[in-house]
DNA sequence: CTTGTGTCCTGTAGGC
DNA sequence: TGCCTACAGGACACAA
């Protein structure tokens, strides 16, 4: 699942590749993948359009094209982009972005979740109040504990919930969440507002850090998981990783069995021994 | 406003 | 072996 860590690989390794290139043509193989405007607009007005520059917001990925217009890919669960030097289709693949003197990206997901969407700078459409409403990344100078802990007081709602939550923690999901949370020693179901300043001061640095170390090492590839970098390598963050997927395994620092729970409906892991 | 739940979507894992 | 169901999860709509 692509977080903030993951996009950002994504962004940083196709900068080079698409920077300038011009787009001739679009083979859109699956519609619904389209999340504005209507598949026919969509193509037709991506044609010919110079990518300027290539930015990351949250987990958006941001393409600034000629004219003014975006190109805005959201990789939800299972997406990934590939850069081909050749034609031959990939599986899961939805849209293929087909540049003028080679090449092509590849917007490949096999849920079909992920979305991509063309608008002009300044003009989002309903759909993508997600991205307008984005609050700070925790990579960000603006990121301090001050800012977190606003959103946390009085709030009964477990941590975890609230660290998931864009508008607060832009960038953040599932991974990186158990993870701050495990290296701030707080569970994740705790009530946010139970959370003392101390906790918050740990969490706000933990979230920072995790998301900073994720990104050296190119992200998080579960054996099980479809993220890739755009040239199909793995990202190396897994070995890394503290609790996520480590359930019944011992801790690394005390040893005790790692805990699986379900918050909403998302599985959280967390040391019962590190964690209170 | 806050919180919790259902929905989208499809491949995969597990049960029988 | 093969069918069936549950599950995975980010964002969002909606209900209480």
């Amino acid at each position: 699942m692509p977080e903030l860590p993951e996009v950002e690989t994504i962004c940083r390794q196709l900068g080079p590749l698409v920077t300038n290139r011009v787009i001739k043509d679009v083979v859109i193989r699956r519609q619904d993948i389209v999340g504005f405007p209507d598949v026919r607009r969509f193509k037709s007005e991506l044609n010919g359009k110079r990518v300027e520059k290539i930015e990351r917001q949250g987990k958006y990925l941001i393409f600034n094209l000629s004219q003014g217009f975006l190109l805005i890919v959201h990789l939800r669960l299972s997406g990934h982009l590939r850069f081909v030097n050749d034609g031959a289709r990939l599986k899961y693949e939805r849209i293929r972005f087909i540049f003028k003197g080679g090449g092509a990206l590849v917007f490949v997901e096999p849920r079909v979740l992920g979305r991509a969407y063309l608008v002009k700078n300044g003009e989002l459409p309903a759909s993508l109040k997600g991205l307008r409403e984005l609050g700070v990344e925790p990579i960000s100078a603006c990121w301090t504990p001050g800012y977190l802990a606003q959103f946390l007081e009085w709030r009964k709602a477990p941590i975890k919930t609230l660290l998931l939550d864009q508008r607060i923690c832009a960038g953040v999901g599932n991974i990186y969440s158990d993870e701050a949370l495990f290296r701030a020693r707080v569970q994740p179901m705790r009530p946010a507002g139970s959370l003392s300043n101390n906790e918050i001061v740990r969490l706000a640095q933990s979230l920072r850090q995790v998301l900073n170390k994720a990104i050296q090492f190119l992200g998080t590839t579960m054996k099980d998981e479809r993220y890739h970098l755009p040239d199909g390598k793995s990202g190396r963050f897994q070995h890394h990783l503290m609790v996520f997927n480590r359930e019944g395994m011992p801790c690394r620092v005390c040893g005790t069995k790692i805990k699986r729970i379900k918050i909403g409906k998302r599985s959280s892991y967390f040391c019962p021994g590190c964690q209170r």
